[in-house]
DNA sequence: ATATATATTTAGGTAAGCCTAAATAATCGA
DNA sequence: TCGATTATTTAGGCTTACCTAAATATATAT
């Protein structure tokens, strides 16, 4: 198994790179792990003699074959915990992240089955995102933003960022969770918000907010 | 919090102190943690720096209240998630010490406080080890050992030594786990070995087993 | 195309935790 | 009590993962 750091950098880097989809910039890295630019260059030269990357300088990183495998573990076991949380001790979907975000390192693989047992292999997290098989495959879902939907749709809330802990929270309020069915009632373009119907109320959404929520036909 | 090394250390001396009473040795620890003598030199003075311990050298090394207030909370932790594993993730006995050893350095209070709730705010361990208080009080309940009890009685068994999952799990296969009625039959004197009667059937015990199995009169 | 701005790497340091071997202190036996 | 044994500390090194500032490479704008 690995430590902290390695897991944290080798998924920064996933998660960097299927945002942008070219090599991840050492900057990039750093500004997303909170490192200074030249502790990434130095641990990125390690992690690329361990053959878990490849570093070309300037040019930035992408991961090997077994940097994606440790990737996909890391995200599995933190999504799986997630998951556990919320079902089996009561958290909400906007507390999980911080917990779980230390709780992937720990993991052995027998308490990856076990979690992964006692939650009936769910397919995804309490954000929507999906969760890695045990072998490491990951099905990516797109689902288009609620800011890319069309007027008078009805939706079903598929997945949400869960990169703020306060849309999050604001989303819970809201009670715009996981799988309600939603209507699309007015697209402003003026400054991309959306107005949008719930259970007999309407509902503003800021444009940051609606680019934060993901939907599928409903 | 504190990181896994620290919380080790402070955990191994608290242990340690429990057994002999006395100043723990720089050797002692050393041995329990399975590190170098002069790295605990090290290490000892780093700790005594932070206030958890004073050290006097070529005399050992005590725990301050606040490291006192540290070990409670990790040996909380620990037997906190020892029980949730066996209870809400179908561990045995025998196999929780290692992941705990690694969970309980990962564990928020939220986390902590919601395991609690989820056990009942349960009092002792899988192993019988009692839990401390979320204030940090721990009442040691001293049991005699199997290797103690006279001839002709019957005991509950109220606690068995977590050092070697070797013991739990030959344990568990002859079913003499936690709260089970046992008659002592014979004490053999020449090697300090046991027969006990459970279940209708009469169980060899060696001295050693004797040892590591703690009971209270019935 | 060249100067300027920006991104990235290098260089030199630090702290934590470990290691081994040598030095020294404490303890024990006669 | 003195010499030998044992316990403990010191010294010198190593690796990981950081940091900051200086140097250098790349990208951008005129
Ligand atoms: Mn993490
Ligand atoms: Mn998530
Ligand atoms: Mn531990
Ligand atoms: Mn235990």
């Amino acid at each position: 198994m690995q430590n902290q750091s390695t897991e944290d950098y080798i998924k920064g880097i996933y998660q960097l790179r299927r945002r942008t989809g070219a090599a991840v910039s050492t900057s990039d890295l750093a500004r997303h792990l909170k490192v200074g630019d030249g502790s990434v260059t130095d641990m990125v030269k390690r992690l690329s003699a361990k053959k878990l990357l490849n570093y070309v300088p300037y040019k930035g990183v992408t991961l090997t074959e077994v940097g994606v495998k440790l990737a996909m573990k890391t995200i599995r076991r933190h999504r799986l915990w997630e998951m556990f949380l919320v079902r089996h001790l009561g958290y909400s979907w906007d507390e999980v992240h911080e917990e779980a975000e230390r709780l992937e390192h720990v993991t052995s693989l027998e308490l990856e089955e076990r979690l992964d047992r006692a939650l009936g292999s769910p397919s995804v997290d309490p954000h929507g995102d999906p969760i890695p098989t045990r072998e490491g495959e990951l099905k990516e879902l797109i689902h288009p933003s609620v800011a890319e939907c069309r007027e008078g749709g009805r939706y079903r809330i598929a997945r949400v960022s869960d990169e703020s802990p306060e849309v999050l929270q604001y989303l819970k309020k809201l009670g715009l969770t996981l799988n309600k069915r939603i209507a699309i009632k007015q697209m402003i373009k003026f400054d991309g918000s959306v107005i949008v119907e719930w259970n007999k109320r309407e509902i503003f959404l800021s444009g940051l907010m609606a680019r934060n929520i993901f939907v599928e036909e409903a």
